[in-house]
RNA sequence: GGAGAGGUGGCGGAGUGGUCGAUCGCGUCGGUCUCGAAAACCGAAGUAGGUGCAAGCCUACCGUGGGUUCGAAUCCCACCCUCUCCGCCA
């Protein structure tokens, strides 16, 4: 959600920074609306006063046995005259409010432009995709040939672009899981927290999946949403507080199921466990004072790279460009990791630095640092990593020429002290 | 799921149609006193919108949304949430 002063104060600056994101210019509209909320209000706002005073004065007359009747005549004209006013400054207000809540945040400057995912900067690159002397296995290959990952059981069960792991392929997700949310909360100072994994719409609402990505979702009968992410319940946490400013950087982490309707749709990566209605991630989320989002922002991206060095991955971080960066990201980092089976970097951590954007919607503050008033916080989400990405590059990263899997240093701890599987 | 009670300012808790944005207590902050502190006393203190160069002024907000009324924290309706008892259940 944006600040109307900010559409007030410089329109075209405004319309400039949308049309980045592709948006056709809306300020005119936006401060059209604007300028009749305001109207309507401020004559409103005059009659309630009028109103106000009247109500004391029959008040008055009452008390003091006297005669109201005319009194009584004009606030009875007056709550009709309000009525039309009431109705046309909320008209213009939630019209204001369609358009400002429909707008993607603005991107940071050093958010390259670009149409599309073609449009990315790699910035980093951590390893050198390998060449193997064997022909290395996709995961599902991998996966059914050990007989630990089914997927036309999972479709049995719950239809397709679902995933059935059994014995140490099960074990493997549960330890990648495990693992990460020790070194995060051991090591990087996030809170481990759990949450509901049904959320309400105002939720969905303050990191900004609602309204206008309602089809990615899956949507109970009671009116709930499965979670597509951890980062809707983890930064509404702080929706409609005021947070004392001792307590930010606030950092919490959490292992949640994700449920994403849209998966698959368009008919991408069919084949295996890459594209998912349900997977597992382990989410980071962080709540800044403005001024430390951007450290903050490099230093989350630096906590799940970790994660994916420890495991042995090669990897690289990527910009994203303005066509690929999220509705309420300023600024996204992905993070790619290289699949030998499938000879291609896959995305396996994205970390968004949001800025106020989710905190106007969410109406999350703090005190101003000067005692006036409160300023929105800054919000930022990341994974720590996917863990069935995780699970995939780990499988194709650490096959070996016998159809087995050699189990990264790291995780050993966590699988029973074994270090094959297969 | 059934029955009942309730949601008021950071917290507790008054207030059942008219100077109530809201008594009071606690907590917080500033001051007086003190060598310093405690106590006591004095004072300050919500959020947002509109308007104004500003000081300020106006408006809204007593779970949320409607309604009744000249006037609603107070009456009516719907919804949300919390608590107690019963039932069911991992």
């Amino acid at each position: 959600m944006h600040d109307i002063r900010l559409v007030r104060a410089d329109p075209a600056a405004f319309d400039a920074a949308m049309s980045r994101r592709g948006v056709a210019p809306v300020a005119a509209e936006i401060l059209a609306q604007d300028a009749a909320r305001r109207g309507a209000q401020q004559a409103l706002q005059e009659k309630q006063a009028r109103r106000n005073a009247l109500a004391k004065e029959i008040g008055q007359a009452k008390r003091s046995g006297g005669n109201s009747v005319a009194l009584e005549a004009e606030g009875a004209a007056l709550r009709d005259a309000m009525a039309a006013l009431e109705a046309e400054a909320s008209r213009a207000e939630a019209a204001q409010t369609a358009l400002l809540e429909a707008l993607p945040n603005i991107l940071d400057a050093a958010v390259p432009d670009g149409q599309d995912e073609t449009g990315n900067v790699v910035l980093h690159q951590h390893g050198e995709p390998p060449r193997p002397n064997f022909a290395p296995k996709q995961h599902f290959e991998i996966g059914e040939a050990l007989g630990q990952m089914d997927f036309a059981t999972a479709a049995k069960l719950a239809g397709a672009r679902f995933t059935l792991l059994s014995g140490p392929l099960a074990r493997l997700e549960r330890a990648l899981g495990q693992w990460m949310l020790t070194l995060h909360t051991e090591e990087h100072g996030y809170t481990e927290t759990a949450v509901p994994l049904l959320v309400n719409a105002a939720t969905v609402y303050g990191t900004g999946q609602l309204p206008k990505f309602e089809d990615d979702l899956f949507k109970t009968t009671d009116g709930r949403y499965l979670i597509a992410t951890a980062e809707m319940p983890l930064t509404n946490l702080v929706r409609e507080e005021i947070v004392p400013e001792p307590t930010l950087p606030r950092r919490y982490t959490g292992l949640t199921p994700c449920f994403r309707s849209e998966a698959g749709s368009a008919g991408r990566d069919t084949r295996g466990m890459l594209r998912q209605h349900q997977f597992q991630k382990v989410e980071l989320v962080s709540v800044t004072r403005p001024e430390d989002s951007e450290a903050e922002h490099e230093r989350m991206t630096r906590c799940a790279e970790r994660v994916l060095t420890e495991l042995g991955l090669i990897w690289r971080r990527v910009v994203l460009c303005s066509g690929d960066t999220g509705f309420s990201a300023a600024k996204t980092y992905d993070l790619e990791v290289w699949l030998p089976g499938q000879g291609a970097w896959r995305e396996i951590s994205s970390c968004s630095n949001c800025r106020d954007f989710q905190a106007r919607r969410m109406n999350a503050r703090m005190r101003a640092p000067d005692g006036k008033g409160t300023v929105f916080l800054h919000t930022l989400n990341g994974s720590g990593v996917a863990v069935g990405r995780a699970l995939i590059a780990v499988l194709e990263t650490h096959q070996q020429p016998d159809g087995s899997v050699q189990v990264p240093p790291v995780l050993r701890p966590w699988m029973g002290g074994i270090e094959r599987i297969g």
